[in-house]
DNA sequence: AAATAAATTTAGATAAATCTAAATTTATTT
DNA sequence: AAATAAATTTAGATTTATCTAAATTTATTT
């Protein structure tokens, strides 16, 4: 019965070690959680003696086993249910993740194993990104970001590597939602701009931040 | 931003003043929750200062009108929920309370309206209790229990007085579930059981309580 | 390599929800 | 109406997760 604190310093810890790798850092944890150092620090404590981290004193830490496996579980919960929300009940991929912050901190293996087969066991997540089954397996998939692309080239939105709101309502303004197609007609060498043509021929300027944060998937020339 | 722990306690005086009326005693309400009267008498005074509750010292509490609007959307919820587990993910209506106890708790308007409108606004949970909807209103229904009805009798099971988990496996055993059509073959007038004939025509016996933890709507003969 | 800056930990408090045991109030019996 | 029993409240602690400020350790500059 982990408190959803455990549960939300797991999950922090995993996403800082996939972004940065190697050992998290006290304060990224606190940076993530919005918490003082000092909070950390007391709960690293206790998240060594439950046997989920390895804690060194001023060396940061990362997960046991037993750790990543709760934090996989909890990546696989939050995913689930973000591909409800949107899904079946048309909620945007703008808003399901406040939501499922919450969600997936419920309990109960059969409810997550049934929403797994309701939804027919999806293997991404509204933003696209991959929901781990119940093995704790994630699908992996040719990717590559929108800015490594050419003009001419043809691609297919899959996902996005920045889940902010007003990024996500900018990409839904200019129709590029999972599985746009689009076309690369220009890019800026000078400042890593793209236009680019969307379905039904309109077309938009993104800049080399947002072609950053866009992955795609290449199609064949 | 209500915690969970004020959330469990509005519900619990809604429903103990739904079953006994009047105002609700700290004992009745330490034994519902589970925790100590002299916790219960801690929280009533924080209750009254966010004035959720109308407290007497000595003499119990009601809910004032908040208080009562927060535990009808607590109930809403929470049924809603229920509907949900056991209508799309084909959990038992033995199972879903427990899960929903947990679901209720998440805070999002959007999210309850959206599942409300998935679910095709239900006026009844699995269990056969009304679902408020979102002004807060009941659908009231034609039922009387089943120890009411005479040899002769044809009806429909509608919903359960008692939610206890093994009774309503039971009911699962003899098919005595929701919409269960049924006819009375013999009622014993001097312990009120009652001989019943299911679907197909297999027969049960029921004890004189579990006919009273049954709610029917009778046919016309 | 010393000095300074940054990060981390420790110490000491606080707020929320809980507990047990003792005191008080209300209800029931004799 | 006293005495006794039951219910309720108060007093004083405990646990969990948090905080700020001070102390310590590690990293970076000069």
């Amino acid at each position: 019965m982990a408190s959803q604190t455990v549960e939300n310093y797991i999950k922090a810890i995993f996403q800082l070690t996939e972004r940065e790798g190697g050992s998290v850092s006290t304060s990224a944890i606190s940076q993530q959680l919005a918490t003082s150092a000092a909070s950390v620090t007391d709960m690293l404590k206790k998240l060594a003696e439950q046997k989920l981290i390895a804690y060194v004193k001023y060396r940061g830490v990362h997960l046991t086993p037993g750790g990543k496996s709760m934090a996989v579980e909890m990546i696989r919960k939050h995913r689930l249910w973000e591909t409800f929300l949107h899904d079946k009940l048309a909620i945007g991929w703008d808003a399901v993740h406040e939501i499922a912050e919450q969600l997936e901190h419920v309990q109960s293996a059969t409810l997550i194993d049934q929403l797994d087969a309701f939804l027919g066991y999806p293997k991404f997540d509204p933003h696209g990104d991959p929901i781990p089954d119940a093995n704790g397996k994630f699908t992996l998939r040719n990717q590559v970001l929108l800015n490594t692309l050419q003009e001419g080239d043809q691609a297919q939105v899959v996902g996005v590597r920045e889940h902010d709101a007003d990024f996500l309502k900018y990409l839904d303004s200019r129709a590029l939602h999972i599985n746009a197609s689009l076309l690369i007609k220009e890019k800026q060498s000078y400042d890593g701009s793209v236009r680019v043509e969307t379905a039904g021929g309109a077309e938009t300027l993104l800049s080399s931040k947002a072609a950053q944060n866009i992955y795609v998937k290449k199609n064949l020339n």
